[in-house]
RNA sequence: GGCGCGAUAGCUCAGCUGGUUAGAGCGCAUGAUUCAUAAUCAUGAGGUCCCCAGUUCAAUCCUGGGUCGCGCUACCA
């Protein structure tokens, strides 16, 4: 393996249009602190580069339906997460945000660089126009029906009802979320970066020599280099981002996920203004990012072609993504609030950072998705932290306190039982380290457990207690290397429980800590005067964690009243032009799902008029579509065949969508003739 | 639908290039113990290794097909 000189580790930067929460820190921030927490005790060269991503659409619609700038939502949100991660003890080294001048001359410039290195090509595509607003709508600022569930206030590029992905062009009755208008096709034109030109050195670089990536790492980027790059459009219409740097290109801004990685690199110039260079240009740098599998394509095949476009970066050499993390059985979401926030965690569980940390880690999503729940949560800390942790090292501490005054006891002659015991334990180190060194974080933190585990075991068998009434020489020998087990325990868990282990240092009145002394059994000498024992976890009661459950409980029952908030009424239509609309009853002959494609029925009607077929997106509604048959159901007969599927669909059959997203038929409430008009 | 990743004990997960009784932690049962936050230590119960077929002397592991979960992507009037 290539032996490097230092090491840049980058974590995702958070999006700042909420806080941050526990899928973020257990996929990509616990992970990546304990990186480098360990690559420091190991006295290496590491930087470590945080910061938050406040471009893009999503923050300036946030902030026009809260009335207030871009800028201030994400103050707001940059200022809660940068305060939340230092109280959390994620130890970057600088933690800026995309929105600091630095970055965007940095951003700018690197932009720049490209253009007239003649990296990008230019290309000009037909998109939606605001002629109120005068400006081009971004998928965002296009809201319109859903073509699949019908919900209204679908945006472009995604309903968040059903959670389809969209294209703007496909929303029915389009509309501007800027004023309100019917928005129009124009002409504009943007840079995309030829990644189609990156394939070859790309499938080289990972395919071939980086083997040993994460296995869906590895998958994710196979298949887009197998199936072929496209280029990618890496500039926006929109007024909130890093102007493009081009003549013309008025209006234009960095699309954000061209900006936001550059942001690693910018936020290494604020912190070192003369030396970031070699944390990103030197072959000598070892550079790693930590991601969320969502972001996989993007720092593997994206980042690097931008990078090897500009020609004078390094590449990473390794990209560990882990997977998402539930809570309690359903996917994390912002928007619905349906999240353990950090900021919040910290103020109901004060002072308990490195509780959360351990669970986070002992249940990190690395293989696949994991579920967080309250009940783990207060199990690993009363039954592993508390139970195993934090009870030998009392045990220990309250026993040399007892018959030694607290201070460190001479060591006699050692058994063989003494020896036994000291061999296991000085292959932690190797172990601990054998799983950092591959990201394997939840194996790590286990095997530094096994650390008290030693020491319960140790003092269950030689039984001290016992012996203080005979043999003090022996009681002496015992608890001087328990003690020395304690003292390995504030080291090896220093990456994983960081807390923890400075107050057990000053428990252990030790001055400082290296990753060096692990496994070393001469780490307090004898004579040397202990700190006050305090106990170093505590339980956590029933009380506590049902109050979490409740609160969750609360919001998801909010939820439900809120998505029953009915959508906007639309503007006036006049009489004629409703009446242009031809809705007709039918009953429904056969209903099947049409093959090759999740969300499609077709259904055959008897329309009074010999029968037609419409298609309807409502397949995930209905899951036993021959149940609809002899039903009535309303339909659009007057708009204009369309094909999918191969299938010619007309018209659409009219259903209501339920709070919970499911598509329900909307049907005639007596039964009526096929083919009247409804009206 | 296409592609990727996953599916192993009640729960959360290990399992190297196929090879005797498939492992760990938690939970559970029984016993021991009391220095310790009723914590600890020992022992034990508990598994059609998602399903079907194939390759092989031998399959949890390889191949093909399928089911389920998640991600990316498409379709979705």
């Amino acid at each position: 393996m290539k032996q490097f000189k230092r090491t840049t580790v980058t974590s995702a930067l958070p999006y700042a249009n909420g806080p941050v929460h526990i899928g973020h820190l257990a996929g990509v921030y616990v992970p990546a602190d304990i990186y480098v927490r360990y690559l420091r005790l190991k006295g290496e060269d590491v930087l470590f580069i945080g910061g938050s991503d406040e471009h893009g659409v999503p923050i300036t619609i946030k902030a026009k339906k809260e009335g207030v700038t871009p800028q201030d939502i994400v103050d707001r949100y940059h200022n809660i997460i940068k305060k939340s991660f230092e109280e959390f003890g994620i130890s970057f080294d600088v933690y800026s945000r995309t929105t600091s001048p630095v970055h965007h001359q940095f951003a700018s410039d690197f932009f720049r660089k490209l253009y007239d290195k003649g990296e990008f090509v230019e290309k000009t595509s037909e998109q939606y126009y605001d002629e109120e607003a005068g400006q081009f709508l971004a998928d965002r600022y296009i809201t319109g029906e859903c073509p699949h569930c019908h919900a209204e206030g679908a945006y472009g590029d995604q309903c968040e009802k059903c959670g389809t992905s969209l294209s703007p062009l496909e929303l029915i009755n389009p509309k501007s979320t800027i004023t309100g208008s019917k928005p129009v096709l124009r002409e504009t034109k943007h840079w995309y970066l030829p990644l189609d030109k990156h394939e070859k050195w790309l499938s080289q670089w990972i395919l071939e020599e980086h083997k040993e990536w994460k296995t869906n790492v590895y998958g994710q980027c196979k298949s887009w280099l197998d199936m072929g790059l496209q280029p990618r459009a890496v500039s926006r219409d929109l007024d909130w981002g890093i102007p493009v740097p081009v003549e013309g290109a008025e209006g234009k801004v960095l699309y954000v996920w061209f900006d936001a990685p550059i942001g690693y690199i910018s936020n290494t110039k604020e912190l070192l203004p003369d030396s970031w260079e070699k944390w990103w240009k030197d072959p000598e740098t070892r550079l790693v990012h930590f991601i969320g599998k969502d972001n996989i394509v993007f720092h593997c095949i994206v980042f690097p072609a931008m990078l090897k476009a500009e020609g004078s970066y390094i590449l990473p050499d390794n990209v560990p993504a882990n997977e998402f993390l539930n809570l309690e059985g359903d996917k994390i979401s912002t928007s619905r609030n349906w999240a353990v926030w950090l900021h919040e965690y910290l103020e109901d569980f004060p002072g308990k950072q490195d509780v959360l940390r351990y669970v986070l880690t002992a249940n990190a999503p690395e293989t696949k998705d994991n579920d967080f729940t309250w009940k783990d949560f207060q199990a690993r800390n009363n039954n592993e932290l508390v139970a195993v942790y934090g009870n030998f090292v009392n045990r220990a501490l309250v026993l040399t306190q007892k018959y030694f005054d607290g201070k460190v006891p001479a060591c006699g002659e050692l058994t063989d039982y003494d020896k036994e015991t000291l061999r296991e334990f000085t292959d932690v180190k190797a172990d601990v380290e054998r799983y950092l060194d591959v990201f394997r974080f939840r194996d790590a933190q286990k095997e530094a457990m096994t650390l008290a585990r030693i020491g319960n075991k140790y003092l269950a068998d030689t039984e001290p207690w016992k012996i203080a009434k005979t043999d003090m020489e022996r009681v002496a020998t015992i608890l001087h290397l328990s003690l020395q087990i304690v003292a390995n325990l504030a080291i090896a868990f220093e990456p994983f429980l960081p807390f923890s282990s400075e107050k057990l240092r000053k428990m252990l009145n030790m001055p400082s800590f290296s990753w060096n002394d692990l496994g070393k059994i001469n780490l307090l000498s004898s004579g040397h005067q202990l700190g006050t024992p305090t106990l170093l976890f505590e339980k956590i009661d029933d009380s506590a964690v049902e109050a979490q459950v409740q609160k969750l409980l609360d919001t998801k029952k909010a939820n439900e009243i809120k998505a029953y908030k009915p959508a906007a009424i639309k503007e006036n239509v006049t009489f004629d032009d409703f009446c242009k609309m031809d809705i007709r009853v039918a009953t429904v002959l056969e209903c099947t799902k049409v093959p090759k494609a999740d969300k499609l029925l077709q259904f055959k009607l008897d329309d009074g008029m010999g029968g037609r077929t419409i298609l309807s997106g409502i397949a995930q509604s209905y899951p036993n579509p021959e149940e609809l048959v002899g039903m009535q159901v309303l339909y659009v007969a007057n708009f204009p065949t369309r094909r999918l599927k191969g299938i010619d669909s007309e018209g659409m059959i009219l259903s209501a969508e339920d709070a919970d997203g499911r598509l329900v038929l909307v049907q005639p409430s007596r039964p009526v003739t096929n083919g009247v008009n409804v009206g």
